[in-house]
DNA sequence: TTTATATTTCAACTATTATTGAAAAATGAA
DNA sequence: TTCATTTTTCAATAATAGTTGAAATATAAA
């Protein structure tokens, strides 16, 4: 996992946005249009941050019929809050060190 | 705390480095000198950076003698990791949605 | 096959960001 | 005061990113 990219990635209103709204949604995830109705990004503007998001690893897609369902990638998610944490304060008991934050079900093996 | 802002300064090689290498060093923080020295960092470009995630609201400095000591804010990067993972697969039991990864002595109150 | 729907690709434009080196500001020591 | 150290500011340069609208692709329905 490269942290900058998946960084980023993120580090845009839109992307941010479509990102959040595909972790709410959980495993089951949501087609391309829907994502766009969901968060006001115009058709053209929404494929090139969702091939952005895919590439950096945090989202995937999944064709159904002439759907394509995207889905939040919740491991590259959790290693990139790993990451951000690791060895925080030299590892000295200085909090709860406690980082995956969302699981799905697929993931959970 | 605008997330787009705390991510875009994450963002980028040099304040990733920085910003990770203070996570480290805890609440006691470190003089912009000694972060050039850990990172390799030249100091025009590290004063440039810095001001960037202060800016974010990451980071904090503090004046001492002719030294200026930064440190990570831990609470806005905690806020952050919260904001990602916000409502995660629609508040359904998904996972341990644990977000706090690192608490400084300072705002463990 | 024809039509409608869903998504992606492309080109053009505008704006923002990182790096470098030299100089300036601030503080403390001699 | 004079000198040395630490950090910041400034100007110039080079590279990257986001938006828009129209057209293309692919799949499914009529």
């Amino acid at each position: 996992m490269d942290a900058v990219t998946a960084l980023a990635a993120l580090a845009q209103d839109s992307r941010l946005a479509i990102f959040r709204t595909l972790v709410q949604a959980g495993p089951a995830g949501l087609a391309a249009g829907r994502i766009g109705e969901l968060t006001g990004i115009a058709p053209s503007s929404l494929s090139f941050h969702l091939k952005e998001l895919a590439h950096a690893g945090l989202v995937a897609a999944r064709p159904a019929g002439r759907f394509v369902i995207y889905t939040a990638n919740f491991a590259t998610m959790n290693a990139l809050l790993g990451f951000l944490t690791e060895n925080c304060c030299g590892g000295n008991p200085c909090a709860p060190v406690c980082t995956p934050a969302c699981v799905s079900e697929k993931e959970s093996t």
